[in-house]
DNA sequence: ACACTATATGATTAAACAATCATATATAAG
DNA sequence: CTTATATATGATTGTTTAATCATATAGTGT
């Protein structure tokens, strides 16, 4: 029963959590383990690693094993344009929130 | 308590739904009714409603009366590019999931 | 074999979400 | 004024999600 959109709509999912979103923005310059992710967040390692573990099945992330540690990276450059665009797009409805006060 | 993060993660929530992607793509050719839009994406008028509002509120769609009827329509050009840009990572995971079932 | 470190996972809990049905509201037309 | 149409909303229900604590697992160094 899944199409195109329930895809769609997991990978956006992936996406739409500030926590999740904390830990793209710490992950844009390369990958980094677990144990420098959780303390550069502030959450705790064993939620640190169920969204970790959440973006990885979603295709978000990649995990490579180094001895003890665990090493996520984003998997697409493309996760990274999608976060970028959101940006802008909650900048443009901050300016026409702010055009809306200055009409009051 | 609210930051960025919190604010893209609204966005990308909004967008994170298969009645809601599909109410997105349903919009990509301009404003619609919501007597046009429930029954193009086989939903109920009710929840169709909610959707439409829960985009509305999160600044991802606009809103116009005419009339009896109440069109919406899509806010920011941008919205079609997150989107877009998700369908292609789509693309690339089933991409390389194909490569990984040829390789056994 | 033992202790230590890094990560993952089971169980629990509270909160958020999506769908549904019934009904309310608003506008229009007769 | 009544009826019909379009949309929104209250109440309910089952599902999913996020966080937390405690514990398990796996690899390292002694």
């Amino acid at each position: 029963m899944s199409n195109i959109s329930n895809f769609r709509a997991d990978i956006l999912k992936a996406l739409a959590q500030p926590t999740r979103l904390k830990i793209i923005d710490f992950l844009r310059d390369g990958e980094r383990c677990v144990c420098e992710i959780f303390p550069a967040i502030g959450e705790e390692q064993s939620n640190t690693s169920r969204h970790l573990n959440m973006m990885l099945t979603a295709g978000v992330l990649t995990r490579r094993k180094e001895g003890l540690k665990i090493f996520y990276a984003i998997k697409h450059l493309e996760i990274l344009e999608v976060v970028d665009t959101v940006t802008l797009i909650v900048k443009l409805e901050a300016a026409g929130r702010h055009e809306l006060l200055k009409a009051v």
